[in-house]
DNA sequence: CTGCGATATGTTCGATGAGACATATCGCCA
DNA sequence: TGGCGATATGTCTCATCGAACATATCGCAG
């Protein structure tokens, strides 16, 4: 347990679309598939970490959420899909691990050209919005676990 | 209690974001306020009922949810926002009513907007990510009550 | 001044969901 | 062959949420 942090981050872990880079942390973008179940940040943010750590469990630490919780959610996006979109194995040198198949690479970078042309579009609306909400603070950033 | 289903809903009054008319459901924008409550198609889809029936009631038996539940809702954008979204009033001849602020209007107009440009913006890829989907089915439609 | 219809608010109960534990299983490797 | 680390699963509890029910209040109309 100690490639938790990987360093290559390429895109934001985040899943606001703020249109700037701090503030409030307005917007969020949610698919809802027909299974009922919902593609949002929280799971977006999983897969890319199950790719970056290659394991669910270090995943899970680097979310700050159980191990059964980011399986559970991982089975979900499984099911969800014809294929699934994280590959599991058990036992060997280093007791398992996980990864992304190529289904689950190309979820997740649909999801992102998703968010990112979504907080562009959505950016005048926001700004406007901004202005007449109650509380002007700041204090907030519970990143969706 | 007649006067529930106004005849000119001006524009859809459903939050979905399918990209197409029909099909899956695909999509849902939900905008995050600093308060911790969030504005998603079901807020937005009672203010909107609201606007129209002039009344709290009205509009909750449209969305068929109780009473209370629509009334909380309307306290928790009052609430959220500086000026308040609904203004209300008890007795009269009518029993009292509701109606949407200028604020309240705003809050609308915006985030119908938002809907509209996100949808337009996630087109593509809702198409992408829908031939990867399990269920090719069209069993849904569960309007966000 | 009494009744009506709608707003305003509290309480209670059942379902749902997350968190915390507790195991079970697997495949390499020492 | 026994231990390690990660996946895979079950169970229990507790907080939260919504549905349902119960009132209380208000202002006008009759």
């Amino acid at each position: 347990m100690q490639a938790d942090e990987a360093p290559g981050a390429a895109f934001a872990r985040d899943g606001r679309l703020t249109g700037e880079r701090h503030g409030p942390a307005l917007g969020h973008l949610r698919i809802r598939l027909d299974s009922g179940t919902s593609l949002g940040p929280g799971k977006a943010n999983l897969l890319e970490a199950i790719g970056e750590t290659g394991s669910i469990a270090a995943a899970g630490r680097r979310m700050k959420m159980s191990y059964k919780r980011a399986w559970s959610l991982v089975e979900d996006l499984n099911a969800a899909f014809r294929e699934p979109l994280v590959a599991s194995s058990r036992g060997g040198s280093a007791g398992g691990g996980a990864a992304l198949t190529p289904t689950g690479e190309r979820v997740l970078v649909a999801y992102r050209a998703m968010q990112a042309s979504a907080e562009a579009a959505i950016a005048a609306e926001v700004a406007e919005l901004r202005g007449l909400l109650a509380e002007p603070g700041f204090g907030d950033m519970s990143d969706e676990k």
